[in-house]
DNA sequence: TTGTACGCGTTATCAA
DNA sequence: TTGATAACGCGTACAA
């Protein structure tokens, strides 16, 4: 410990402290003997210690549903590298969609004394963010964006992103559509894209009929068993599927391609997020691009700002951006 | 804090710190008081306070190269799964397939108590083992396993792994090989992958020759600039490629599919991991499934195992499995 | 620039 | 079963 190798480099404790935590007070003689000291010793200063004398842990949570999707796992790695350089360890908590868990999660992390705490979507127990609120911790919501939210959001609209999406694919004429979607339950972020389609839709008083509606695992064998579904269906076919990420979208072209669907000709389907196969796959699909490793940093700066005591002036929002690629067109016959 | 609580219910510290650590050694009533009181106050341990005095921190650390893979995203999520049942939280460390990093996340983490930790490959300086066994703490190799390896590994072997895939193709009567593989600097997995192709070949008098050696980032598009160059080329062209892994692997797939190269009649194709898209790609991709989310599973019970003093009997192996999918196929003209 | 001394929040030992 | 008290390893006023 700390007190060994004071008394090998033949200083006080509060010398070899100060080494580490405020090295520009400590003459370079005195230094170099503790620095030396300590790598004698092979010393590393306990956080423990360190936590429980200053208050500080130098930890930030982040809680997202799973590691399974790259999304998260980029945001991740996003937050990682920016308090990394401030020296700040990240734990990690998977909430598998379970807002139960999350509080869990959440509790965990406050008992562990993190300093700050990152957590996807909003559609959490009040008891979380109390809990968050008492203990002082400052927080935000990524990959989410909503005027009016009671919290600091990093992301971005969810509703307005699929307000674009299709209102894409009306601009392209197209008027009967199915939507295949991952699981609502207890995600705002997919409600929120649901309701953006209905709501693009309902502009033009159109809808999406129940039996052109899946919703499912965000797999692409879901994505394959839905489009056969539909397409078997006695209801008279859409012309495009609205999918509510990429692994649902491609799921949807490769069962087009192996029921000789024609896609863009027959049939329009778009995705969200653009993984990278997305560009790559034949034909390629139309999505929309999500910075997720921004939205990491984002809410990296912001929260060490908060901590600072410093005032964040960047935007919340990262703006997803439509990639019109070839697996949409104009409906056949429509007219420009 | 924990004195607060004493006060409300009426009791010492040491019999709240009971209620948490051995509640059946505390009368139900007073276990009863000190709950409400806890509660009533919004109270939770203090990590921090915890570790110092019980010298005990229940954090367990994982260094893996990068989120951005699926198979060490599933490995992370296999290590949490099991440490959490057991009260231990991840601290989880990307080294960037850089062991300077790696060593240095291993550092933050001993700093930082880790009780132990496991590390992606055995590709790492010295000092970063010694730093372990100097701190005492118990750590696990995963993703790779080799005989003789001074390290507890938990994996499989790579070398043999990619001796089967090459044999299956030999197998198929292919004679002419080309490999795309993700970079080998730094990274014994895929050393040892290189080197399975290598002595399989061997053992039939062949070899891949340089012009048919592609070595880049394991990505869909380098697969495909991969396949576009070797096609390109002045060479006989090959009739198999064995990529790395499969994303490298769907990558020669998409590209065949627009250069008009028949998989697998014209061309075999091989990749390494089995994820979701390799069966559900046309055609089917041939692979070895991992299961890398037990291979979490399995590190995390070791370590704890070794924690407690246990013997852990489980088998270090995390065998591989040969999927035999369309895009292998016996080489036109030859017999069986 | 350096040292002294106390306290951070909890657990562990021992005695009651 | 419960309580008093001394650690645990470090940071930080404050004094020198």
């Amino acid at each position: 410990m700390l007190g060994d190798v004071a008394r090998l480099a033949e200083v006080s404790t509060a010398t070899v402290s100060r080494v580490y935590n405020e090295p520009d007070k400590v003459s370079p003689s005195v230094r170099e003997r503790v620095l030396q000291a300590a790598s004698a010793l092979n010393w590393i200063p306990n956080a423990a210690g360190r936590a429980l004398a200053s208050t500080r842990t130098h930890i930030a949570g982040a809680i997202i549903p799973t590691l399974d999707d790259q999304v998260f796992a980029s945001q991740v790695a996003g937050m990682q590298a920016v308090l990394a350089e401030r020296g700040i360890t990240l734990f990690l908590g998977c909430s598998n969609y379970d807002p139960t868990q999350a509080l869990t999660q959440v509790r965990a992390m406050l008992a562990r004394g993190v300093e700050a705490i990152a957590i996807v979507g909003e559609a959490h127990p009040p008891e979380l963010f109390d809990a968050l609120t008492q203990a002082r911790v400052p927080y935000a919501i990524t990959y989410a964006y909503r005027d009016g939210s009671p919290h600091h959001c990093i992301g971005f609209d969810n509703r307005a992103a699929f307000v674009e999406i299709t209102e894409h694919l009306i601009g392209l004429g197209h008027r009967r559509f199915a939507a295949v979607i991952q699981p609502a339950q207890g995600n705002d972020r997919v409600q929120a894209r649901m309701a953006g389609i209905r709501e693009a839709l309902e502009r033009h008083g159109l809808a999406v009929r129940p039996s052109h509606m899946y919703e499912g695992p965000a797999t692409i064998a879901f994505g394959r068993q839905s489009l056969r579904a539909i397409w078997q269906g006695s209801e008279k076919r859409p012309t495009a599927i609205i999918c509510g990420n990429d692994q649902l979208a491609i799921g949807v072209l490769l069962e087009a391609g192996e029921l000789g669907i024609k896609v863009p000709q027959q049939l329009s389907v778009t995705g969200f997020d653009d993984v990278a196969l997305a560009q790559e796959i034949h034909p390629s699909l139309t999505t929309l691009r999500v910075d997720t490793a921004e939205i990491g940093r984002r809410a990296a700066r912001y929260l060490l700002d908060v901590l600072d005591g410093r005032e964040n002036v960047e935007s919340c929002v990262v703006q997803p951006v439509l990639k019109i690629r070839e697996s949409t067109a104009r409906v056949s016959g429509s007219k420009k």
